[in-house]
DNA sequence: AAGTTGGTTCTGTGAATTCCGAACTAAAAA
DNA sequence: TTTTTAGTTCGGAATTCACAGAACCAACTT
């Protein structure tokens, strides 16, 4: 593929991931900053760099960093007698996203339960589709433990 | 439990899951109209019923639950000799769970594999990352597969 | 044919979100 | 000590969004 060919596609990869990241919750900014860190071949991006390539003014990309870095998802680091932050995407393991889906299985595991609890008729059909939801949920959230270190096994 | 206190901790109950759908990028609305439909002893609401118990508007209440049947978690009912529409929510069983979480993995897969071709260097600190990752999420969506027959099978 | 029922669709608006510029700060350089 | 660098924080402007109200529609009733 031609040198300005794949530039423009990596640039239109980061567009739809930061489109892709806002239907998962993020702000339009740092949904596409993310895209910018996975997508680009440099490794590691300035503060400035970030904004220059971006577009988007300092105070936009510095909360966005900084909401990032909550979320734990990418990190920076520093070099020496260099003041600047470098910013990069971390290596999120497989394992950290079935952590995510099992912790929120858990909590939906308890809210089903809360539901269940105040049902008036315990028997009714709602109450056992609930259960059997339940049932469901309890043999994945199981599977999904064996699954992990199983994975981690092979490694 | 009195019976007027469990239908205030109902009411919080739907409260709460409307909060927790809304994370899950639900607006409020359809969001609490959900936790309606799960959380009370009523096996199925009317549109006014809904209107009435929520103090929402018809428009409000009219799009909301457009918007709920379009993503498939709930459908109505209609009987004869009635013009009324009875929604409830969908039994959506375990393997629906599983299958999103499939359908998102594989999208995610499709966009990292993107994210490997359009890279200069093949074998970049990021580009081998991206591709353990592909592996590690190969690995997961076969897995999803047997656990789903797996499931059903023991029913 | 006129009215009622059971909703839907179409703007308008108040509230929330997102983003920017400007002022600010802390560390390093000159 | 002043200036520059590398950002952060604050207040507001602009955009977006969710919701309500009103007008509307289609089917049924009287």
């Amino acid at each position: 593929m031609e040198e300005p060919e794949r530039l423009k596609k990596q640039k239109e990869l980061i567009e739809y991931i930061g489109r892709q990241n806002e239907r998962e919750g993020f702000q339009p900014v740092p949904a596409r900053i993310m895209g910018l860190l996975l997508v680009m071949d440099k490794e590691e991006y300035t503060f400035e760099e970030i904004v220059e390539e971006m577009q988007i003014s300092k105070s936009s990309v510095s909360t966005a960093l900084k909401n990032l870095e909550i979320r734990g998802i990418i990190e920076y680091v520093t070099y020496p007698g260099d003041r600047k932050r470098y910013f990069r995407a971390i290596s999120g393991e497989i394992d950290t996203f079935i952590n995510e889906v099992e912790t929120k299985m858990i909590k939906n595991l308890a809210t089903i339960n809360q539901i269940i609890e105040l049902k008036k008729d315990p028997n009714s059909r709602s109450a056992m589709f609930l259960k059997s939801i339940m049932t469901g949920m309890d043999f994945f959230i199981r599977k999904l433990d064996e699954l992990k270190t199983e994975y981690k096994k092979d490694r």
